[in-house]
This record gives C-alpha cells, sequence and structure tokens, in this order.
DNA sequence: ATAATGTGTTACTAGCGGTAACCCAAGTCT
DNA sequence: AGACTTGGGTTACCGCTAGTAACACATTAT
C-alpha cells in the first residue's frame, strides 16, 4: 500500500503550503491587500504556476490566509468573551480584544476585511451579501451563540440573538476602522464609550435644552 | 468677455458629465462594482480617453458615481431623523429606511460599500482608515452631528457623539448585510430588534438558568 | 533501462487601467 | 481668403495583472 507514502507526500505538501502562507503574509502585510501573485511567489523564492497548483487562484490563497488570522482572532475574543466576569466586563474585554488587534497590526486587519474582488470573468451571479468580509460573518455568528447560550431573551431568542450578534460586531467594526483613521480618543474611553452605548445611554439620555424645533 | 461663453461650454461639460454618469450607473448596476473602464465607456458610446478627461482616473469616476447615490440616500435618512416624533420612533424610522434603500437596490448599495481599490502604482502609504467606503464615514458624521446637536450627553458630548454615530451606523450596516443575504425574517422585525439592541435590552436581560458556568 | 510522478521553470494569453499621439471640425485672428 | 488655436474624438500603445500551457529535471517504481 501506498498509504504511508501518501502521507509523506501530503505532509511534505502541507509543509510547502504552510511555507507558501508564511511568505504571502509577509507579502500581504507590507504590500497591502492588492499585493500581486507575482511579488508573493518571487518572496517564496518560487513561481507563480507552484502558487495556483496549491491554492487554485487568488481568492483561494486569500482564503486560506485569512482563514489564520481569523481564527486566531476569534480564539482571542472567545477567550475574552468566556472570562469570568460580569456582563459589563466581559462586554469591554471583547471590544478591547478586537480593537488592540487591529490596532497592532492594522495591515492584516485591512486585508481580513477587503478579501477578494477577484473573478475576473462574468461574475453576474452577484451574490449580494456573500461579498461582505467572512471574518465579520464569522464574529457575528459566533457572537450571537454566545449571547444566545447565555442570555434570557425570551421567545424568537434565536433571531433576535442573530441580529444582535452581526450588530454588535458591526458596530464594533466600523467605531475601530474609524477610531484606527482618526484616533480621535485612548482605546480605553473607545471601549467605555461603546459599552455604554450597549448598556442603552443613548435611550437614556435627556433631550437637550433649547434644542432645534420643540 | 467670454464668460457667457465659458459658462455654455461649461454647461454643455456638465451635460457630457451627467450622461456619462448616467451611462457608468447603468454598467455598474449590471456589472457590479468591478464594471470595466471599457465597458462604461462602451455604454456611453464613446471610448476610454473621454473617461479619463472627465474623471481623472476611475476611483474619480467611482468618486463622483458614489456622491449621487451617497446624497440621494443621506437625504433620506435626514429627513427620518428630523421627523416630528420621539426618539424611539425616529430611531426605527432612520433604521427603516436605510434597509427599504439596500433591499431595494442591493446593487448600488454593493458598490457604495466596495468602492476603489484602485491605484494601481506603490500604495505603499497605505492609510488604513481611509480605505472604508466613504458612505459609512458621511453618515456616521452625520449620525454624530444629529445626536450631539439633540441630546445632553454631559462633558466630552462630542467624542461620546461621534463614538456612537459611527458605531450605530456600522451596527446598521453590518446587520442590513447580513439580513440582505438570509432574509432571516421581515424588516420590520430586523428594525425592531436592532432598535431594542440600541434601547439597551442587551443590558437589561437575565442570565440564562442553568447557563454554562454560572 | 524505462516509464511514471511530482516539482519547477519559461513563455505565453487575455484583459485591465491609463496615456501619447494623432485627427478633425469649428471658430478666430490677420 | 488663409493660417491657427481649441475642444471633442479616436487609434494604438505601455506596463501591469491573473491565470495557463508546455516543457525540463529529478526521483522513484517497475
Amino acid at each position: 500500500m501506498d498509504t504511508t507514502q501518501r502521507t509523506e507526500q501530503q505532509r511534505s505538501a502541507d509543509r510547502r503550503r504552510r511555507e507558501l502562507l508564511e511568505a504571502a503574509d509577509r507579502v500581504v502585510l507590507r504590500d497591502g491587500p492588492q499585493a500581486s501573485m507575482n511579488a508573493i511567489a518571487a518572496e517564496a523564492g518560487i513561481t507563480k504556476p507552484i502558487l495556483y497548483r496549491h491554492f487554485g487562484d487568488k481568492s483561494g490563497l486569500y482564503a486560506a490566509l485569512a482563514k489564520r488570522h481569523t481564527d486566531a482572532l476569534l480564539n482571542s475574543l472567545r477567550a475574552a468573551l468566556d472570562a469570568p466576569a460580569d456582563r459589563r466586563e466581559r462586554v469591554e474585554a471583547t471590544l478591547d480584544t478586537y480593537l488592540a488587534a487591529i490596532e497592532a497590526r492594522p495591515q492584516v486587519y485591512r486585508f481580513l476585511m477587503h478579501p477578494a474582488d477577484g473573478s475576473t470573468g462574468a461574475d453576474q451571479g452577484f451574490d449580494v451579501g456573500k461579498h461582505s468580509a467572512p471574518l465579520l460573518r464569522r464574529m457575528g455568528e459566533e457572537l450571537a451563540q454566545v449571547i444566545e447560550d447565555r442570555l434570557d431573551l425570551g421567545p424568537s431568542s434565536q433571531q433576535l440573538a442573530r441580529v444582535w450578534g452581526h450588530g454588535i460586531v458591526g458596530m464594533m467594526h466600523a467605531a475601530g476602522d474609524w477610531w484606527l483613521g482618526e484616533r480621535p480618543c485612548s482605546r480605553d474611553e473607545l471601549v467605555k464609550s461603546l459599552a455604554d452605548l450597549l448598556w442603552g445611554r443613548l435611550a437614556a439620555a435627556g433631550d437637550k435644552v433649547g434644542g432645534p424645533g420643540f
């Protein structure tokens, strides 16, 4: 039987694959999301067709690359979400974890949010909704799961949890993106502001005296 | 004086510009965000260099195109935000307006969120933060302004309002994107769920009995 | 020895964004 | 009239990209 050979070859292929991914990582970190296949191949010390044999096409490579970082980030987030602390502390820890990650490696973060744009030929199917960064979707789903598992939301809790999961992730992402660009305040202030928003301070705030209108 | 001539020519140029934008609109609506300059020129019945004379480069065209839709959407949103009703109703109306817009014309919406990726040559500056859809930024800033104008948030209200503005817009966008792809519930249910989230139901919900851990 | 298999290369295609060079009609100056 | 600038238009090109076909070398199995 050639099972041993098969595994041997497969291990070799996997090693190559990891090497290629690491090279791709370096290039993406240097050149941003529009890193070319040529550049990645050069960084890996090989030529294009090998990349294509391993990953099919550019979006295949990018998907593999994204999965690694996405998994890593999700693990950190899970740790913060599951920490033994009260709800507010857990929410703040999770927000802070995410923001610290995008602050530490903005290029990686940008790459994860701006994936393919690939598919040269007739993309008429269009598939609205599938285009968004997979990272956001996965974070949304995971958060939804945690919410549903831990909170008592009454009937139709599953739907509510999913809406909230994706909504909160979107809030975190958009605020983080803006914050990373403008740096209008410290990370801690941002975390507290967002947590306050989730804690209903928007609804609780009073109308401004002498406001326009009535 | 050639002022009259100048205006005449300018009017002609503006008419052309509008025609070109409408053609571009049709193509983008058909081919998605990666519509090529060739295709747009063909649709307009002319050739590429004319497009470049009018808009400089692809991101120029896309920016002009995006501005039209962005302005239109923002006007609708302002109307909903400024309606004479209580806060909860206004929030729900605004959410619903946005969701109705992206539901009615998903291709346009997708285009607005996935702008350029342009700039072929050395983009090493990177400029994290500038890459995101301008629509999101503008919505965030506008909402921040409304929040700051109308709500009494105590000290550092401006910063808080901006964080909330971008955060809420991001929540709306991410939830809308997910909803558009999966259609897990009606628009009205989504609106109410999001408003509930903003109204602090996350903080108010009880722990699930028999939950994991403690 | 010879055939097969994996690993790598060179050299190519098709299409993209973007531009230089040219073309031509209309108006203007002398 | 004839020369001459000027705006709208085109053809033909450059350099780049993603992706592929075809070929070359080594190793191993028969």
